[in-house]
DNA sequence: CGCAAAATTGACTGTTATCAAACTTAGTGG
DNA sequence: CCACTAAGTTTGATAACAGTCAATTTTGCG
């Protein structure tokens, strides 16, 4: 894998384990300490309400880490989109706190925070659009690529309908602002425009 | 003050700096690496798109903490609400990265993703119900007490507008759910409807 | 007391949700 | 290879919740 890990100096062992797609990673009350860097595939982070309603917390793609637990059980589930390998990484018992855990502590804060930004102030189009950029930019930049994650997903994500979501790719296709090479995957052919509809 | 510091153990020398009513802590830009404990007052933690639609990212109460960053600068703007008394606390800058400080991070990311699920799934009436027993668990399970923010600054924390907020606060006050002793200062008649009302 | 800011209330609008149906896609077995 | 199926996605019609615009009331402060 070309990405730098950034767990690089960590002293811990780890081991590898590989999860079918639909595979259940954690759930809330099991218990957390470990955390996690995606080698391969793709992971989606969630809870439900008490109605069923589900808000997706978080993506996880290749090179990225969560896992990370204020308290020691998990409040949230954890599982792989697609066929998905990771680096589970024992957090040192001793309390000893690493600057590098830290840091990854801190960029999923500042993460959450941009995910407020977004579905707390703008509208549907300019949740997709930046969700679109966000996913080409966390992938290096690339002007298409495929979605791991369903439609649905993406709903939850953005706190939007699966109708909603399907609604606006079809108005950013027919605006020319990306193209749908399949149903999974995207192209941004206007990467500025979209970019300028993030608001 | 009668709250236990949960920075004790921090070896970093502090100052103690008072702000008044709308004064700004920092902003984006803002050279990062100090953070900050709540002595006494309040404080806005916030971020504004390029139209002027404003989202408050977190209210800090006193003993609470707030200003750790991901990156070397601030990306939001803190003002004190009323007057507000801080300590400064100075990240130490050989990057040892304490374990209290890592706690404190986790926790802000766990209180990030709850935010998170309240905007992206839940109603006006849950938003609102969530935002005052938080209000209420946070200050020690008090019945009643001043909110420091004006509706404006609840409606940009929970995504909504003045009026909307306006409006649940008379359907809860109708409903018997709450009382408004002064317009600022409520108090929750009834906490466990208004939990079961969360979702 | 008088003024400005904040909050409330009302009428109406609009974006997104809901309900429903049709269409695609991927996978399975004849 | 081609129905057949089931899941996922798209599209359409309608509804509802929250937003917008506007006017009024309340509050806090000089």
């Amino acid at each position: 894998m070309s990405i730098v890990s950034p767990t690089a100096g960590f002293p811990s062992t780890y081991s590898v384990v590989t999860f079918n797609a639909g595979a259940e990673i954690y759930a809330p009350g099991d218990k957390a300490g470990t955390f996690y860097q995606v080698e391969f595939g793709a992971v989606r982070v969630h809870r439900l309400l008490s109605d069923g309603r589900r808000q997706v917390i978080a993506f996880h793609l290749a090179g990225e880490t969560f896992g990370f637990e204020a308290d020691r059980t998990h409040s949230f589930f954890a599982e792989a989109i697609t066929q998905t390998g990771l680096r589970a990484i024992s957090r040192p018992a001793n309390g000893e706190a690493s600057p590098e855990l830290l840091t990854l502590a801190l960029r999923g804060m500042l993460r959450a925070h941009e995910h407020i930004m977004m579905i707390g102030r703008q509208t549907a189009v300019e949740r997709i659009s930046g969700f679109l950029v966000d996913m080409a930019d966390r992938q290096g930049g690339i002007e298409y690529f495929d979605l791991p994650m369903s439609r649905l997903d993406i709903a939850d994500y953005l706190g939007l309908t699966i109708e909603t979501v399907s609604r606006v790719f079809a108005k950013l296709r027919s605006a020319g602002l990306i193209k749908l090479r399949s149903i999974r995957c995207v192209e941004l052919k206007k990467l500025e425009t979209l970019r300028s509809l993030c608001a």
